[in-house]
RNA sequence: UCCCGGGUAGCUCAGUCGGCAGAGCAGGUGGCUGUUAACCACCCUGUCGGGGGUUCGAGUCCCUCCCCGGGAGCCA
């Protein structure tokens, strides 16, 4: 006989069939007559209870069946006759796999903080909270891939070591085989021409430059994968390897860019609706954060569009006391983005061109010669989600900005290439796979929504 | 990195004016009950983050370091 999940175990068609259910336990209620499991094994948010009658003859098995233990449970399914659960497997076999010390045990049957749970990465997923999110979070995983694939994009696999550290998008990590205890230098200085690549190399902190030239030539393309930023923040939206999705699209401008990172965010948040109910409700009625009700009216309405100049107008006509100024040129702060998105929006908003000496050096300069066709996608709460632009594809102007910026046209010749050879106007953006996690299970700290969480100092699992 | 707030039992926290180290939960034992973060009784649990100082005496006051959380900057 196999083994049936708990997710499909739980329904009428195998009222009064035997079956055989695996799991954790989460805790144990005995009295003289019955015993009774609540187990979980990750399939669903449902647990499933186990009623243990004392004619089964298992107390020796009872004994051991202590929260964290693992189980196999053979018994009936059947409706429950009290109040709690709609149906429960009354056992007949019960087979403890792997016992679990209780004094050592360091989950209870009780509620965890999130800081205590971060301490145990390893054994949080066992948690109606991580399991929700991590059940999400797949969810949300397969539906970029549909999103994309639906459209005839190419999923493309962008390097994580490279040697372009010309981005400016943040702190790079180095990766050498240099032996620390036996640097080769060469008139004082590191000789990276002894290291593996000849030169110094890092993890990549964005895949958007490679992505370019995959879209210049087989035309719509995304990356999903991990991107790296050794910056030395500590905060609640920031990780040190975090995934990024990038979609880079040919012959596509800034409003084909924002047409499709609406409709890209509409279809997570559909899906993540009609998969993940309980997940939703069931860190909805946890944390009080956001309501799969809110997350399924995001999916059907158009985002505001608003433009930077706009953005400044309506931070200086409003009464609000900013702790920074608010001036045409200087960077929407944190507190800016926040009183756009909850107080004069109220929703996501999509904010668009920016001045150009805050932005990227590949973003296409505007008639106006003061902006650039940038977008960003901001959402209440989390702020920025998705960051993206109409890229620069004139030749001479783009030299031009990097010479401006001080980045070097050398290591980028074959960037500039894509601009020699059938150029096309073309368009992209990034999205912070985290953060849109974080913003749709409301997870305060985007450490919860990652399995292994990098932050500067912590790197535990 | 900067600014706040914390660190006391396995977990969550209280600890007054500087004077014997506490509670709830968890864990153990027994009881009871179709139980359900069960309930009742009893029992067990301490490097008070580390180091230094003041004092007859420090969880409490001072200095210092470490760690955690929140906010800011950087960004996705």
């Amino acid at each position: 006989m196999e083994r049936l999940l708990i997710k499909d175990v739980l329904s009428d068609k195998f009222i009064g069939k035997q079956v055989i259910v695996c799991g954790w336990i989460r805790t144990k209620r005995e009295s003289k007559d019955f015993a009774f499991l609540i187990i979980s094994d990750g399939s669903t948010q449902d647990t499933l209870q186990v009623v243990i009658p004392h004619e089964a003859n298992c107390s020796e098995q009872i004994q051991k069946c202590n929260t964290g233990a693992s189980v196999k449970i053979k018994g009936f399914l059947r409706e429950s006759p009290a109040k709690g659960q709609r149906y429960e497997v009354e056992a007949q076999e019960i087979e403890v796999i792997g016992e679990s010390d209780p004094a050592k045990y360091p989950l209870q049957k009780k509620g965890h903080t999130l800081e205590f749970l971060r301490e145990i990465s390893h054994l949080r997923p066992r948690t109606n909270t991580f399991g929700a999110i991590f059940r999400i979070r797949n969810v949300l995983a397969n539906a970029v891939h549909n999103f994309f694939q639906d459209r005839g994009f190419l999923w493309v696999h962008t390097p994580i070591i490279t040697s372009s550290d010309c981005e400016g998008a943040g702190e790079l990590f180095s990766v050498t085989t240099f032996d620390f205890k036996n640097i080769p230098r060469k008139d004082d200085v590191v000789d990276f021409s002894q290291d593996f690549f000849g030169k110094p190399a890092y993890l990549t902190v964005s895949g958007q430059l490679e992505a370019e030239f995959l879209a210049l030539s087989l035309g719509n393309v995304y990356t999903f994968g991990p991107t790296f930023r050794a910056e030395n923040s500590n905060t609640t939206r920031h990780l040190s390897e975090f995934w990024m999705i990038e979609p880079e699209m040919a012959f596509a401008d800034l409003k084909d860019d924002m047409k499709m990172a609406e409709d890209f965010l509409r279809y997570l948040f559909k899906e993540v609706t009609l998969k993940c109910e309980k997940e939703l409700l069931f860190l909805q009625n946890q944390y009080k954060r956001i309501s799969p009700d809110e997350i399924s009216k995001l999916s059907d309405i158009a985002f505001t569009h608003i433009t930077y100049t706009e953005a400044i107008n309506e931070l200086k006509k409003s009464k609000e006391n900013f702790q920074f100024p608010v001036d045409w040129g200087n960077d929407l702060q944190s507190e800016h983005e926040r009183y756009i998105t909850d107080k004069v929006i109220g929703g996501p908003v999509i904010v668009t061109d920016y001045p150009k000496d805050i932005k990227a050096f590949y973003m296409r300069l505007n008639d106006d010669e003061k902006t650039v066709a940038a977008m960003d996608v901001l959402v209440p709460k989390v702020g920025e989600i998705i960051g993206g632009s109409q890229r620069e594809e004139r030749l001479e102007i783009l030299e031009e900005r990097m010479r401006k910026t001080g980045i070097s046209i050398d290591n980028l010749q074959w960037y500039l290439d894509l601009r020699r050879f059938g150029s096309v106007p073309h368009a992209g953006f990034g999205l912070g796979f985290e953060r849109l996690v974080q913003y749709i299970t409301g997870m305060i700290n985007i450490r919860d929504v990652i399995p292994c969480p990098r932050t500067p100092g912590e790197i535990g699992f």
